[in-house]
DNA sequence: CTTGTGACCCTAA
DNA sequence: ATTAGGGCCACAA
């Protein structure tokens, strides 16, 4: 996305660095936007009802954290369906409690017995 | 260089 | 069920 590009200055130095389990490769990313991009792809392919940890993003994205993940929603989740990454124990995300809970009720996503977060055992989805 | 700040996560109590 | 504390990593000041 050129938009992201522009945002960012199209820096390209190494931003971001994981130090490993013994035994395998550090990952590394060179550039933000591919990051960002890679993020919000992932998140476009969560079907409607289903949700995916901040930390699950990351995984499946193949690097960086929750955290870094929670950061690129902030900035740019505005395009994508941003209220299917939530946190790790069903909780919406920070901020946007409200509206989230209206698209989970729109779209059908189970939510536990008190109606204020997502039930991750039967919501979670797992890519496939 | 150091510090403070997140749309976070895990464990223990 | 909740909270507290520590850990986490990028980023800005």
């Amino acid at each position: 996305m050129a938009g992201l590009s522009a945002l960012n200055g199209g820096c390209v130095r190494l931003w971001w660095r994981r130090l490993p389990p013994v035994g395998q490769n550090r990952r590394v990313r060179a550039d933000p936007d591919d990051y960002a991009e890679a993020v919000l792809d992932t998140v476009e392919r969560i079907p409607p009802g289903r949700v995916l940890a901040y930390g699950d993003v990351a995984e499946m994205v193949g690097s960086g954290g929750p955290r870094q993940v929670g950061r690129v929603m902030s900035l740019y989740g505005g395009g994508v369906p941003w209220w299917r990454v939530i946190r790790a124990d069903g909780s919406p995300p920070q901020g946007h409690e409200v509206s989230a809970l209206k698209e989970y009720r729109a779209e059908g996503t189970p939510l536990r017995p008190d109606g204020r977060r997502v039930d991750m055992r039967r919501a979670r989805w797992d890519g496939r």
